[in-house]
DNA sequence: AAAAAACTTGACCGATTGGTCAAAGCGCCC
DNA sequence: GGGCGCTTTGACCAATCGGTCAAGTTTTTT
């Protein structure tokens, strides 16, 4: 309240701003809230640490502006899931875009897993909103297309909580992957996990 | 250095330092070993702070010999996976087990989450090492099972990856799965995953 | 029961933290 | 090119951090 805000969006707010969400995305996917400093994030900006809080009301401001900004995208490929499509290749194209974000988007998906991890204190309204809406829209879906035989029966929300798991592991235990898997095998990983998991998606909805 | 650790191992000595141990293993499974404080410790176990310096290094040492006192327990489900067993019932029980040390140790499960996503610095070598041999001996039994067609051709990391996902999920990302059930199934969360991924097994893996 | 050993803690310390502030720099429009 | 508002920062502050220490209390040993 003190500090006035800046009226007018200038470019050189929307550079400054950017340049501290990618560093702070970097640093609160390391440690989450609590263990990442205003310096480090300062640092890895490539700013002084009061001109971060010039634009940011604090740390917390930029914690839960970062995870508000990315909410969206997070959950935008469970959006596309169509009720018209067929039902396997819709789930195994749903599948594959969240495998996708686990490969180009390593630190939003830690972010997330810290938070949810840690009990979410700042998320929590938008997950029982909007999140737990959406899910119940498309569990709704995919019971539907078991109760027409067009899928194998299986729990809707089980699924979802499967192909979340099994696909955001890629990112958030991306040290555990590689060190099991061996460099022989880092270039094909993601190439590996999208033929297992089409395997699996088909074997397990297959009537 | 300094400090004269006490040489026997006396009673108060054993009481402490395991209430020391389970108050950490709240406090780091919640905010990670940087976002944790020796105080926050201290006040769960019912210490005085510099009385938990007197058990223990420093903070990181409670981390450090708490972590590598769980890894054993923690990689236990997996070394009883028996070559000499049928193959399905061997891999449902493993999940089962699995899925039982989500339910009855979540805070464990965070912890390993939490310190694998920040990249597990103190554990690297644990995991360079005596899992990834232990991984690379079962994934060895697996691959039999599928060269003698007991069942499907399946990546055995691949499958173990996705078990070790799906099982965690339920611990570590508990708020999440609580929040898109709703309170209605709080009750019957756990029977539901186990029959969900019998089911998801059993259909993955039968020939 | 007395001495030794083990245990406990209030007071304290230097380092780091999130954040403030006044003053100096900079860019952009007239 | 001069002025005004946006931007930047060095110096600083109170709070909190991990950890020390000397002095006391309790438990164990003899």
């Amino acid at each position: 309240m003190s500090r006035p805000r800046p009226s007018g969006t200038t470019r050189i707010q929307r550079e400054k701003r950017s340049a501290i969400f990618q560093a702070a995305l970097d640093i609160f996917a390391e440690n989450g809230l609590r263990g990442a400093t205003l310096d480090q994030i300062a640092a890895r900006a490539g700013l002084s640490k009061p001109n971060v809080i010039y634009y940011f009301e604090g740390k917390e401001a930029i914690y839960t502006e970062l995870l508000e900004s990315l909410l969206d995208v997070w959950v935008d490929p469970l959006r596309q899931l169509s009720a018209d499509g067929e039902p396997i290749e819709e789930i195994l194209a749903y599948t594959r875009r969240k495998l996708a974000m686990s490969r180009d988007m390593p630190r939003e998906s830690r972010l997330f897993a810290t938070e949810i991890i840690q009990n979410a204190p700042r998320v929590r309204a938008v997950l029982e909103g909007p999140l737990k809406s959406l899910v119940d829209e498309k569990a709704a879906v995919v019971a539907g297309w078991v109760r027409e035989g067009r899928i194998a029966p299986v729990d809707p929300y089980h699924l979802f909580f499967s192909l979340w798991a099994m696909t955001q592991h890629y990112a958030d235990f991306d040290l555990q992957v590689g060190t099991v898997l061996g460099p022989a095998r880092d270039q094909t990983r993601y190439d590996d996990a999208d033929a297992y998991l089409t395997s699996l998606v088909e074997r397990l909805l297959r009537v």
